[in-house]
DNA sequence: TAAATATTGACTAAATTTGTCAAAACAATA
DNA sequence: TATTGTTTTGACAAATTTAGTCAATATTTA
């Protein structure tokens, strides 16, 4: 069970790129992947396909971590966000059967 | 299955309250709530809170539903936000029995 | 221990969110 | 149908958050 952060720094160590070459790729300081690989920022969706094309992974892969890191990060510091994500998951489906 | 802005609307006109009243207990301008009910601003979570403690609703059910609402606005649009949201829920459960 | 790599924090720029205000649209009613 | 109360809309401003740079510091590795 991993974290967006700690899935791309797997893949970039067992590449054998430091930050600085990848960084170079997505067009931005190397600071802000550090920071991305640990989990101080977010990546820009954007980013999220760079990364999955420059190390050919799947790109719906890499959007899925990211984007449940995404909305683990909006519910965490609230005390009903367990309970929030399945209203969640209801509205979804209630919206699907809906089309 | 209700958005939290339907929700909100339902209990002010049941209530009987006009905009501007609800809206002068939240600070904001009646805009701000018109735009709120018909879900094309997201309230902030203590004007939430607020809502909660005028109409007397539990803070509780009220927190749920707009913090779901803001899990599908997060993934909404998105072609694997679906798959996303179970992935939120496994990375969840899983925190949750790491503790 | 020197060189390469990674992390941190202070600061700035850009983008998004939150709000006001006033005009327009709508509804109810005298 | 004119009048009054209510709601919606959109242009704009202020405030907050997010995304980034840069340079110094820490950590690894050869």
């Amino acid at each position: 069970m991993n974290s967006f952060g700690q899935k791309i720094r797997e893949i970039r160590e067992r590449k054998g790129d430091p930050l600085r070459i990848v960084a170079y790729h997505l067009g931005v300081d190397q600071a802000i992947l550090s920071k991305i690989e640990n989990g101080k920022r977010k990546a820009t969706r954007r980013q999220v396909e760079i990364l999955a094309d420059y190390y050919n992974a799947t790109t719906k892969e890499l959007i899925i971590d990211w984007l449940s890191d995404k909305i683990i990060y909006d519910i965490e510091d609230d005390e009903f966000g367990v309970e929030a994500l399945k209203v969640a998951e209801q509205k979804v489906s209630y919206l699907k059967k809906k089309e």
